[in-house]
DNA sequence: GCCGTTTTCGGCCCGACTGTTTTCAGTCG
């Protein structure tokens, strides 16, 4: 997969560029560096299959161009361009208050090419001594740098979304409120979140911003204003609270919603109609509001109607949201059941019995519990009479008509052949199996594209579990060909799994909107190891959300009498 | 360089803050 390298050549054209004085094309090649970077695609796919003009915002030149970098690993006008400025623009722009205005008089003034460079005359005192720069500057510098050596630095939803629900609470309990919303990637869903956006409306923006300040969660205080106010909290995450004016508090909850890119393309269909779009709201030109106080307004008055947070990503949601073609999607409620849970049986914390009491405590009407065999040494789990077992136990349980039907399951492994690791008969008397990949991850496009397949195709495999592997922040998801998978499975059935472990969201929601476009059939599964595990169900949700999934396109909104023929066999 | 309910040519997003300035450029979100 060369996205990564791709985009970081294209920005960096569009940085030196932007340099030179040049209008627009930098926007251009930044543009379609965001596509590049933001697909779920390798760019080298498309490249050979002559789809690149397809990503948006790459036209026949830059398409070219990407063609030159796949071949090459180079591209002949970056290298150009960078001899009237031989440095590392990536990584210096990427110091918080450098842009490339000022890396370049870095560069002409102290012949600044890297980061070492620039943190060692940051150290020296030599950045104040460059005309239009100064201590302050050379501060900030520092600041940047070691910021951006520590970076990369996001949470996890499953982290951030109780903490958001905690603060809220907490300082709507103040009476200082009348309006409390966090925004932000939070707020569209995004698997992880850089930091978090409050939003409020006070009729004593003091004294809100002094409840804020003095939440016993915050550490450091960044910075502090009658409108807003910026707290490191202990932890190292960063909350930021906005007081907005109580009238336009719907063009403040859109803006700072985002995402950036989907703002932009609001902005610009604003202008399109004679109008302009801010924080502040939607007015003519001559200055009239046109909406302001709900965001429905808002998307109403620019011939839109109201987009959902998770689809916020200049990802076609616009188009559709003109054509009123919108997916009416997935909600927490219309979820019936959690299709992969672990117990005692193997690693889980769980008996059956309270599995049953915690699966009704939210409401669900049936769970799959799904251990694994013991495949592994190290990690517990079943051997096939124990899974025998289990059936037998489930069985029984079953006739005593609980409150909540456990369907006996089991979480099969995938071997490095594609080989499934429960026999085939026993597979067949069980109501649920998923199958996933643990061990080789490291294996090559070609050979894991192949072990899916073979998986995806076996007689009784209902659903594959988590199946790119990927763990946030730790391991990157393994590579496969999964138009190939998707299409396999739509063709045989197999259902894919949105893992809603807040660790892995996987499917990824890219991933899901692909995998929806070939008819594939998602499975909705917690994964849990422990009872309070099965609230990840909501992350599920979001992650799927964000994929543009409707209710139909899940098997586990359906009720049990439907869920059980809807299965692959 | 891209793209189309304003267009195949002529447009291309907005406001605030900061630091270093005596009037504004650069950067950020």
């Amino acid at each position: 997969m060369k996205n990564r390298l791709v985009a970081k050549i294209l920005y960096e054209v569009a940085e030196l560029l932007e340099l030179q004085g040049v209008q627009f094309k930098p926007r251009a090649y930044r543009r379609a560096a965001q596509a590049v970077e933001s697909s779920p695609f390798p760019v080298e796919d498309l490249a050979a299959q002559g789809r690149l003009e397809e990503l948006p915002g790459v036209g026949a030149s830059i398409a070219t161009k990407i063609e030159e970098i796949v071949a090459t690993g180079r591209l002949g006008y970056h290298e150009e361009l960078k001899e009237a400025l031989p440095v590392d623009l990536y990584a210096l722009t990427r110091v918080e208050g450098v842009g490339p205005k000022t890396a370049k008089v870095l560069y002409e003034t102290l012949g600044i090419r890297t980061l070492d460079d620039l943190e060692r005359a940051a150290r020296e005192g030599r950045i104040r001594q460059v005309p239009g720069l100064g201590v302050k500057t050379e501060e900030r510098i520092l600041r940047g740098i070691a910021e951006a050596k520590g970076r990369e630095h996001r949470e996890l939803l499953g982290y951030v979304l109780p903490l958001a629900r905690d603060l809220v609470r907490k300082l709507a309990s103040s009476g200082l409120f009348q309006r409390l919303e966090p925004a932000g990637s939070l707020r569209r869903g995004k698997e992880t979140v850089g930091d978090l956006d409050i939003l409020a409306v006070s009729d004593r923006p003091d004294q809100a911003v002094a409840a804020f300040l003095g939440l016993s969660e915050v550490e450091q205080i960044l910075a502090q204003g009658p409108k807003k106010a910026s707290v490191r909290l202990s932890g190292g995450f960063q909350v930021d609270l906005r007081v907005v004016p109580r009238e336009a508090f719907g063009a403040a909850l859109q803006y700072f919603t985002g995402s950036k890119e989907h703002n932009i393309r609001l902005r610009e269909r604003a202008v399109a109609r004679g109008l302009k779009l801010s924080e502040y709201g939607l007015f003519t030109e001559h200055g009239q509001v046109v909406a302001q106080a709900t965001e429905e307004e808002i998307y109403e008055a620019l011939g839109l109607v109201w987009v959902p947070p998770e689809l916020r990503e200049d990802q076609g949601e616009i188009a559709a949201a003109e054509r009123r073609a919108l997916p009416q999607l997935l909600t927490l409620q219309e979820v019936r059941s959690d299709l992969h849970v672990h117990t005692r049986w193997s690693d889980g914390t769980m008996d059956l019995g309270s599995l049953v009491r915690q699966a009704e405590r939210r409401g669900l009407e049936y769970v799959a519990a799904t251990d694994h065999l013991r495949f592994a040494q190290a990690i517990p789990g079943l051997s096939l009479d124990d899974l025998r077992r289990q059936v037998d136990e489930i069985q029984a349980l079953k006739e005593g008509k609980p409150s909540v039907q456990v369907l006996a399951g089991v979480e099969a492994n995938i071997g490095p052949d594609g080989a499934v690791d429960v026999p085939r008969e026993l597979r067949l008397r069980l109501d649920w199996v998923v199958a996933g990949v643990h061990t080789h991850f490291r294996q090559g496009r070609a050979e894991m594209t192949r072990r899916l397949l073979r998986a995806v195709e076996e007689e009784a495999v209902d659903a594959l579990a988590h199946p790119t592997g990927r763990l946030l922040g730790e391991r990157a998801p393994y590579e496969a060909d999964w138009d190939e998978v998707f299409r396999l499975a739509a063709q045989c059935g197999t259902a894919l799994e949105v893992n809603a472990n807040p660790q892995r969201l996987d499917l990824p929601p890219e991933l899901i909107r692909r995998a929806l476009e070939f008819g594939v059939k998602l499975a909705l599964g917690t994964d849990a190891h422990a009872p309070e595990h099965l609230d990840f169900l909501e992350y599920g949700v979001i992650a799927a959300r964000r994929g543009w999934a409707e209710a139909a396109h899940v098997l586990n909104t359906l009720p049990l009498e439907r869920f059980l023929p809807a299965r692959k066999r």
